[in-house]
DNA sequence: CTATAAAGTAACAGCGCCTGTTACAATTAG
DNA sequence: CTAATTGTAACAGGCGCTGTTACTTTATAG
């Protein structure tokens, strides 16, 4: 497992807080910074995000990401979809010994397991969108100040957008 | 993921065939033999399923693994928590601005929601036995051989056990 | 009692994958 | 044209998994 589905959990989180506030589009530096990480490292992610249809890029000065679609239509499972390949539950480093009466056939008896268990999780993923997730932050971020306005955005950000 | 999972599976499923069969007690140069790998490999494996109370192992000569409990009893979700240390679904690598609206508040969102994914992802597991498991690789084993005789069992297992 | 067989465990090497970084090409606004 | 920004390629460091050797501990067989 690879933090690829956290750290784009992250960055459509972000989209939809800036969206929220009409922001207009957010460049991969000012998303590099929420995370705490490189630039280059978000645009990677960024790459499965926008052949998913999740979210358009825009190259050149004044260009930035944004979402391609309501932060409401977006499940948790599109996102886990959109970057993980590969299942979850790995089977054998090295193939088994097929003539064995175990290891000739137990590979394909747990494959169907494991995929059965993951599409109970994809499931549970289906259940939760970027909104949702968005919300929670804004109420987590609210209760935390104990009434106070809501924190302001990131000093880049802010210069970026006049906010 | 490591293999841990799927390799203890095996080992399991080897197990209760040799179970069924009463053929006493596998060593762990035999369960390394039909996993293709190192007999150390397995004997880690066997301190995670022995602390969990699946198998008994027993030193010395004669000596070797069993089940301690029938395979009917053994879900697959007693062998994952056995085995798997940590959540499946991991989070930021380094962590996030926490002075940020979204990057000081999006790890705790997202964590409760890894875990009710995992929490689906579990239950199905406990629906499914390792004798689950050994029939289903038996009933291939059969199929392939079109009502032929199963195949015996490897050659050192013959050995030592006279078979 | 000795020899043998087997699990338990520590230590180490090889390898691949993930992460982060630099550099550069492609594209777009002003 | 210049500056800003995405899109990639290439590469290095590090970490964890896998496999291996070696040694200790324990139990059986004779």
């Amino acid at each position: 497992m690879t933090s690829h589905f956290t750290l784009s959990l992250h960055v459509l989180g972000f989209l939809a807080w800036t969206t929220d506030r009409r922001c207009g589009a957010v460049t991969s530096r000012q998303l590099a910074e929420s995370i705490d990480t490189n630039p280059v490292v978000v645009r990677r992610l960024l790459g499965d995000l926008r052949r998913a249809g999740l979210i358009k890029t825009r190259r050149g000065a004044g260009g930035g990401i944004s979402l391609a679609v309501a932060p409401e239509a977006i499940t948790l499972r599109h996102v886990f979809e959109a970057v993980q390949e590969g299942p979850l539950l790995t089977g054998h480093p090295g193939p088994p010994d097929q003539g064995c009466f175990v290891g000739g056939h137990i590979e394909a008896v747990l494959a169907g397991h494991f995929q059965e268990a993951e599409e109970a999780l994809r499931q549970q993923l289906s259940a939760v969108t970027i909104a949702d997730v968005y919300r929670q932050v804004a109420a987590q971020a609210y209760a935390c100040r104990c009434g106070q306005p809501l924190a302001p955005p990131p000093t880049d950000f802010q210069q970026a957008n006049g906010v």
